[in-house]
RNA sequence: CGGGGUAUGGCGCAGUUUGGUAGCGCGUCCGCUUUGGGAGCGGAAGGCCGCCGGUUCAAGUCCGGCUACCCCGACCA
């Protein structure tokens, strides 16, 4: 049935809804499609219900197409199986929590794994089961601390979140590399520039993990590209090259010099070039210091750590970097009332002496990846006023591991190739994870093996942000009049206009529609009598179908006219070619 | 959680400085006219001016407190 303009729910707003900021949000509300329910919850209208149905139906199409098996859980869950597997207190504030009558903890899932896990641990129990793949498409929920952007992250969103599982790693690789190839099909229909990039795989076991982000200057993420080789990785996950550990031999001796009033990496070059002149004669910069800076890690259970990172002075520490290597754990400053608690660590001062766990302090004490075994730095004597010069790592300290916490910077060499890398913005849409055993771990999820052996099984996770996908699709698809969609996930395949309030002209928009609807078209049919041509024709470019017709004054002539959404182009169409050019224009 | 901003018919906003009958545009309803780029005329409905308290003869406006929402950051598919 035609969708008719003249009894659809919807309201199209002549202006931008003052709460909305971002071109998909304030588009989308403005069309028709979406409504705020409550900060980070919206209603899905009509127009935008059809729209979602589209990303679900090439979704669903392309999981199926790898064998993947749909089901469905409940968005409401107990407790007990994110107490096994430790993330109903990971997930923190974050999780929807609520309380049922008998008192009985529950949530509201927002993500699957425990419950994936669970599953196939009642059904299944031989590796003659396996491989396997399940997915479902369905509403998640977290409360985020700042939901934004409209529907691009909200605190309740539709994804479709799937698992495999499989007996070994390599079937791990085998899952993993179906749904890779299945997602740029879902990306690759869905109708938006994407990059793939290496992401963080997480603390336990897992050994693989891609992001499938949309281009968007306004995205959240920050990834890095390669222009030589391809690489691409999110910023978090960027590896940075170390370089190759030198000789010992015949480096000077670390020797500690006065530097007064020197408690930033810029004084301190200063005052190395006026004081402390290099022997080489190239003068002193920050990458030759080595800042130490300390923080307090937040674990999940409330203890409190402090620790310590070594990077070269002139780059900063990078909180989603940092954040995302010591997750699940919480990042917080390290402040005056904790210095009071280490008397050992001069603050602007701190040098390896006191850092790690044989250090005075006894604190963690990780270093940058350029910090390798032969390398020289100026850094803190750890006393008010002083530093070493010449401490060489691996020679005069070591730390107690490597952390990528540093910035990353456009320019930085690639860890594959060595050219520089560029930064640029994203929005993630799609996730690939290898999880490994560790939901299987955590919930004994065993099988036989072919030797009667019980084994873990390996687990894949794989997501992809269904209701954020039409947001993001809208987000690229738009221009100062309005959406324009793709044609695999537009809410009609064609807009017909009526121009005209004769009856003839009505009865004969009638017939197209029907004879369009005959011919496979999805059509939206704007039949109101009331409406002016202009705002018709207006309403028609705000809601973006990609091909618009117009039936009115031409049709005295036997004509009627097909319009481009996307370029605007517009051409007359005899009447009695009107079904099969319209069918052809829709086909591309 | 830190910083900034906003709160007045369905939507977008003015009015608050200087207290005195709550306004404008759009939308909605009725009538007539109008139909190729957000029509015209006439009429109408619709408001606890975010909430609580205070000052005052009188508060949308002044004072105190609170709440909600939006943006930036922290945090996060």
């Amino acid at each position: 049935m035609a969708l008719r303009m003249s009894t659809l729910f919807l309201r199209t707003l002549r202006e931008n809804p003052a709460d909305a900021e971002v071109p998909s949000h304030q588009l989308l509300v403005r069309a028709g499609y979406i409504r705020r329910a409550s900060p980070g919850i919206y209603t899905w209208l009509p127009l935008g219900l059809r729209v979602m149905r589209n990303v679900e139906t090439i979704v669903r199409e392309e999981m199926d197409a790898i064998g993947a098996q749909e089901l469905l859980f409940p968005a409401l869950l107990p407790r007990e199986p994110y107490e096994a597997s430790g993330r109903w207190t990971d997930y923190g504030d974050n999780l929807f929590r609520l309380t049922d009558r008998k008192g009985a903890d529950m949530l509201l899932g927002p993500t699957h794994e425990e419950m994936f896990t669970l599953t196939v641990k009642d059904l299944y129990s031989s590796y003659k089961d396996l491989p396997l793949a399940i997915y479902q498409i369905q509403t998640k929920y977290r409360d985020e601390a700042r939901p934004r952007a409209g529907i691009l992250r909200g605190r309740e969103f539709i994804m479709k979140d799937s698992y495999s599982f499989d007996i070994d790693a390599a079937g791990l690789d085998r899952s993993y590399q179906l749904h890779r190839e299945a997602y740029v099909k879902i990306f690759d229909r869905l109708g938006f520039d994407y990059v793939i990039v290496q992401a963080m795989s997480g603390a336990m076991g897992g050994s693989r993990s891609e992001e499938f982000l949309a281009t968007a200057t306004n995205g959240e993420d920050t990834y890095v590209r390669c222009g030589q080789c391809g690489y691409a990785a999110n910023v978090e996950a960027v590896r940075v090259p170390a370089p190759a550990p030198a000789a010992l031999d015949g480096l000077p001796a670390a020797h500690v010099e006065d530097t007064p009033d020197t408690p930033t990496i810029d004084t301190l070059v200063a005052h190395a070039n006026a004081a402390v002149p290099r022997a080489d004669g190239r003068a002193w910069t920050g990458a030759d210091t080595l800042k130490n800076v300390v923080v307090t890690l937040v674990h999940p259970d409330g203890t409190r750590e402090p620790l310590a990172i070594g990077l070269p002075g002139d780059r900063e520490v990078d909180e989603k970097r940092l954040g995302a290597q010591v997750e699940p754990a919480r990042v917080e400053a390290f402040e005056e009332k904790d210095f009071a608690a280490y008397p050992t660590l001069a603050k602007g001062y701190i040098g390896p002496g006191a850092l790690g766990l044989e250090g005075t302090a006894a604190i963690r004490y990780l270093l940058d990846p350029r910090v390798v075994e032969g390398t020289a730095w100026i850094t803190g004597a750890n006393e008010p006023g002083r530093h070493v010069f010449d401490l060489v790592a691996g020679r005069d300290f070591v730390g107690d591991g490597v952390i990528e916490a540093a910035e990353v910077r456009d320019g930085d060499p690639c860890p594959t190739c060595g050219h520089g890398l560029e930064s640029a913005r994203g929005i993630e849409m799609g996730h690939i994870f290898q999880l490994g055993t560790k939901y299987a771990e955590a919930l004994g999820l065993k099988v036989l093996d072919e030797h009667g052996k019980l084994q873990t099984v390996t687990m894949g996770s794989y997501g992809v942000g269904v209701s954020r996908a039409v947001a993001c699709v809208a987000e690229g698809n738009h221009d100062e009049f309005g959406l324009v969609w793709p044609r695999a996930i537009s809410p009609a395949d064609v807009h017909v206009v009526v121009a005209a309030k004769d009856a003839a002209t009505h009865a004969y928009a009638d017939e197209l529609t029907v004879a369009l609807e005959a011919a496979g078209l999805e059509v939206l049919l704007d039949d109101r009598a009331q409406a002016s041509p202009g705002v018709k024709f207006k309403d028609a470019e705000l809601i973006g179908v990609p091909t618009i017709v117009v039936v009115g004054r031409g049709l005295a002539a036997g004509e009627i006219e097909i319009k481009d959404r996307r370029s605007g182009e517009r051409r007359a169409v005899p009447v009695a070619e009107a079904v099969a050019e319209i069918v052809a224009e829709v086909a591309g």
